[in-house]
DNA sequence: GCCTGATATTTTAGGCTTGAAATATATCGC
DNA sequence: GCGATATATTTCAAGCCTAAAATATCAGGC
């Protein structure tokens, strides 16, 4: 016998779960929407690309330098994958590679001046097109759903 | 003589900026790290990508079909990069290109019997680890972050 | 019919991305 | 010191991704 609708439990899913992949979707498309303009704005403006404008990023708040790993763990890419995109970055002259400390495997990167000089124009523009993309949110709410994302972060990393 | 701290108009930026530039810093974080969670599994547990996910989700919700172009604009990337993904999954049987109609230059794209089966296995999965993944977030949280998000998206096509 | 411009798709070159294998170096136990 | 294990990075193969060029077809104007 069941006696159906009372409180219900693992019976049929929660009412919140569909709602969590609508948030999702909606999630990876607004990502998307503002990734994509972003990229084409850096492409036009700057004749560069989303990814090597994080690494500059990255770098560019950490004077002393990264090593690889750090960049890795940093931007939440794989090993290999920086690799390429510092490659290219060094050898348009806007990161450098340096070997020194004590340990022959790691090798600390950093911008240059020249990288420094460019980042700092990016960075203006960058904040600009963000405020302009992401105008059409009210101020208070930025800031609750910043908060919100905060919180999941926090959450995120205490279980990993 | 500037007097100074009285409503500066265009003198500073707003106070929402930097707001807005963390938020936007924080969206990508949480997008990144849910995105790296579900390729991981759809590759240990579907041995397939993300991309193929989307585009096989994209098509379950149109049993008739749909055209190449319908599907780049859907997903929000480019033509050439749809033709490799439907390719793949052409090539692996789980979608099929058919060229009717009187236009000759579209091609109707659609599950075989075997893709839809393939997605319902996918879909169940899918949808238990976003519940999982965004489990941290209180339901009626999801629902606010959500309704900002539509919001957000419904500005972005009313201007684009 | 034929030309012109628009539409649908594929191809191409170059860069991004991953996971796994390969290299090189470091560290620890003995 | 030596061997085993761990760490830092690069290399590799395969797939994803874009913008732009190339193909093919369509729809109108004449």
């Amino acid at each position: 016998m069941m006696n159906a609708p009372l409180s219900a439990v693992g019976q049929k899913p929660e009412r919140g779960d569909k709602q969590r992949l609508r948030l999702w979707i909606r999630l990876l498309r607004t990502t998307r929407i503002v990734e994509g303009e972003l990229r084409e704005r850096l492409k036009r403006e700057f004749d560069t690309t989303l990814p090597r404008f994080d690494v500059m990023s990255a770098l560019y708040r950490r004077p002393e330098g990264m090593l690889m790993s750090d960049l890795s763990r940093f931007l939440l890419v794989s090993n290999g994958n920086v690799t390429g995109i510092v490659d290219r970055l060094v050898s348009d002259g806007f990161v450098m590679r340096t070997k020194k400390e004590g340990d022959k495997r790691t090798s600390v990167v950093r911008l240059t001046p020249a990288g420094v000089a460019l980042f700092e124009k990016m960075a203006a523009a960058h904040e600009r097109w963000i405020t302009e993309l992401l105008g059409s949110i009210e101020t208070a709410e930025v800031h609750r759903l910043s908060e919100m994302l905060r919180a999941f972060r926090s959450n995120w990393e205490i279980d990993h």
